[in-house]
Formats: C-alpha cells, sequence, structure tokens
DNA sequence: AAGAAACTGGGTGTTTTAACGGTATTTTTT
DNA sequence: AAAAAATACCGTTAAAACACCCAGTTTCTT
C-alpha cells in the first residue's frame, strides 16, 4: 500500500482530493497539511510517505518553495504537482525541482489515478500537455543550425577559449590576463570572429556561443 | 492495424524488428528504407504509414535531417527515433524535430513494445531515462536559485524587457529606439540593474537573463 | 489623498570597445 | 622543406559603454 502525504491549503479540494486517492486500489492517505511549511516539520526521516501530491498556490511556503526543500533534503522522495496553472514557466520549474509530474486541476479523474500509478511504476507521469511544455521549453528558437555548423569548423581551440572567456562579467584586457595574452591579441580574436560570425558586438559572440554551446550558462 | 515504416541502413538489425513490430498485435511493417532518402521518395500523402521507426546514424539523409524533413512536411506524421547514443543532446534535438519517443537499441523489447504502443495511444512514450535527459537538458546549470530568485522580484516588467533586449546584437542606442525611450531612461535602467543583479558589464545582464529565463538563446 | 514605487528623462566625465590596417612566430599539412 | 594555417602581436581613432550625479511623472498602495 503506498503511502500519500497531500498539502493544499483549500481544504474542500484536498480532502475530496484525499478520498480519491483512497478511493485507487493500493494508495492510501496517511497525512494532510495545509501548506509546505507543516508538512517539512511534520515529516519524519525514518517514515517517509511513499508519494507527495502538493499544490503550488499556497500560503507561507508554497509549492515551487516546497519542491527545493524536498529535492534539497530527501531527492528520492517523489512528488506530483497539482496546479491551476497550465503555465509552461511554472511547469518546468516543477519539473527542475523535481516533480515526477505535474497535473492541471481540471483534469480528469482517470489521469489523476494514471498519475499516481506511473509514478509509482515508472517514476514518473507525463502526458502530452506536458510533454509539449517540455519540448517547448527546449526549444526557445531554433536557429539556422547548418549554417552556423559550418562556421563552427572555422573556429580554433584558443577561439573557442576566448569565446568561453567572453560568456563573463570580464573586460577584454581582465580576459586578456586570464589568458596570458596582451590585450591586443584579444582584440585581434574579437575582431577576427566578429567577421566569422558575422555579428558586431561581444554580445552576438556570446550568444552564438551559448547557442552553440561552446559555453555554458 | 497500425502500419509501420521503419527506416535503418543496417538490415539485419530492421529486419529483425520489423519481427518484433509485427509480432505486436495491432502492428504491422508495411514498409522498410536504408536511409531517410529513400523514405521521402517512397512517402505518399495519400497513404502515409501510422508510426515510422528510425534509426539516427544513416548515411545520405540521417534521424536528425528525417525527422526535420517529417516534421516540415507532415508534422502529425509520428515517429520513433532508435539509436545506439544515450547522448543528451542528439535525444534532445530528436526531441526536438517532432520525435514522439527515443528508443535505445539495447532496451529490453518489452520497452519497445510499450513505446509504440505509447505513441500510439496517447502520442508519446517517455521513460524514465529520457525523463532524466530532458530534465537534465532543462536544467544546464543549477545556479543559486534561492538569491537570484530573490533578486528577479525586484525586477520590473519594463527592466525585463530591457533585459531581453540586451540579449541581442544591438547597441543601447538601438535599444532605446525599440523600446520607444530616451537613450539616457536605458542608460538609467542598465545602472539600476547593474547594481541589483551585482554586476559590471552588459554580458553580465545578458547571463542573468538568459540563466532565470527572462530571456531565451 | 499622501506616499511609495516604478518609470522616465537629463548632464558630464572616464573607460572600454570596435574598426581599420597591418607584422611576426609557431604549428600543421602537403 | 615549403606552403598554409593557426596563433600571437601592435597603433590609432571614433564610437560605445560605463559611473555617478540629478529630477519629473505616472502608477499603485494604503
Amino acid at each position: 500500500m503506498f503511502r500519500v502525504a497531500m498539502i493544499d491549503d483549500h481544504i474542500l479540494m484536498r480532502q475530496s482530493l484525499a478520498s480519491v486517492v483512497n478511493a485507487i486500489p493500493g494508495f492510501t492517505v496517511i497525512y494532510e497539511a495545509n501548506n509546505g511549511m507543516e508538512f517539512t516539520k511534520w515529516l519524519d526521516p525514518h517514515n517517509l510517505p511513499d508519494l507527495v501530491l502538493m499544490d503550488i498556490n499556497m500560503p507561507i511556503m508554497n509549492g515551487h518553495e516546497t519542491a527545493q526543500w524536498i529535492t534539497a533534503h530527501y531527492p528520492k522522495l517523489k512528488f506530483i504537482a497539482i496546479s491551476m496553472l497550465n503555465d509552461e514557466r511554472s511547469i518546468i520549474k516543477m519539473l527542475r525541482n523535481g516533480a515526477r509530474g505535474y497535473l492541471l486541476k481540471d483534469s480528469e479523474i482517470l489521469d489523476f489515478r494514471q498519475a499516481l500509478q506511473d509514478v509509482m511504476s515508472k517514476g514518473i507521469y507525463i502526458n502530452t500537455i506536458l510533454y509539449k511544455h517540455i519540448v517547448g521549453s527546449l526549444q526557445g528558437s531554433q536557429p539556422n543550425e547548418q549554417v552556423e555548423q559550418a562556421i563552427l569548423n572555422e573556429i580554433g581551440v584558443r577561439e573557442k577559449e576566448f569565446l568561453r572567456w567572453l560568456c563573463t562579467d570580464k573586460s577584454y584586457k581582465e580576459i586578456a590576463a586570464a589568458m596570458y595574452l596582451s590585450p591586443r591579441t584579444v582584440d585581434g580574436y574579437r575582431d577576427m570572429l566578429f567577421e566569422k560570425l558575422k555579428v558586431a558586438s561581444r554580445i552576438g559572440l556570446v550568444l552564438f556561443a551559448l547557442r552553440n554551446e561552446i559555453a555554458k550558462i
């Protein structure tokens, strides 16, 4: 029997959802809290629940904060976020913070049951909506890949190193020092890259480096 | 009966996989190609397959290119990528290009069947490995979130708009024009943000904006 | 209605970047 | 061993970015 904890400040919502959970074979609600703070105080390392369902909008300690706390303290503790917001930012943030799934409050009960079962059996629950948001957030902008790929091959190792330094809150002078080069030399690298990459400012170089994963954020 | 097309240059691999597909109730292989080019030539708009399984490493037209082509020409055509590479870059790229799933060549046959069934019934197949890569790619690096989170709340909407403009190969003057502001005003925004974000150059602002997804690459 | 907060505009310097137009050395390829 | 890249270096000038000062207006909160 999977033991479920629920966190939601809307008592009616929480209790009705709890009854749904209790009606799923193999699941039982063992605890309810009004917000993340209450939950963290209650949590006993020697007697963890198997699954946590949490609302995102809550007073005192909201879902995002609670998720971060759980991931920091009990990374193996599975939890599912439940929210009214079908908002990409919110979803992505929750997944980043370790959520095993993200359910909208207007989901069908069948999907809800599926989510709980999937999380316990496979470790995650992702439906089509969620998937679209995830892939959407991966996209950002899809640049002229083949064009940039060709240019990439024309960039030397030292230039790549330089590009990485560019993605830093340092001036060219400081970069020169860090690379053990004359300031003039880095000037030359910059000018060369401007030409190769068809940009006119350091920002352009930085964006290129990040897009092509020469440097990471 | 779902009609499946298979693209893979390794004939043995392809044919043995085809027999696995044919053994799944409800699935039948109707076509096999050695590479993406062959497949695109064969494809008949009036008689599309229900599902395409494609290898990524192929001569002439590889999986990534084929995926892009499919997404451009038949966005509703479902396809699953199959590859030896458990490589995040490759996986993410495939998902971006519209793949409904990504299978490793050393998957269990059970998982393989699950993938086909999930894609046809739910539209996607995501297993734990895939999920980790996706979430991993969402993360990049996990900075001092709580620190930056606090700062984020102190940034106004206009400042955020400005931050987005900063992530552009434009000068401040051009940004001012684009935002219908005086150059002095954007100077002020910049100086304010320097102070709030504890950085000393536009690069610092750009990196902050990208890290916190105020702007996208 | 008062005050706070956010948004908008300005002046005056100093420092940094960028554009132009080069040369010299080392490493790799042929 | 010669040719070709890649790497390292330099001077000048104009433009842009940055630092540090200021104040008026709109918008939201109380």
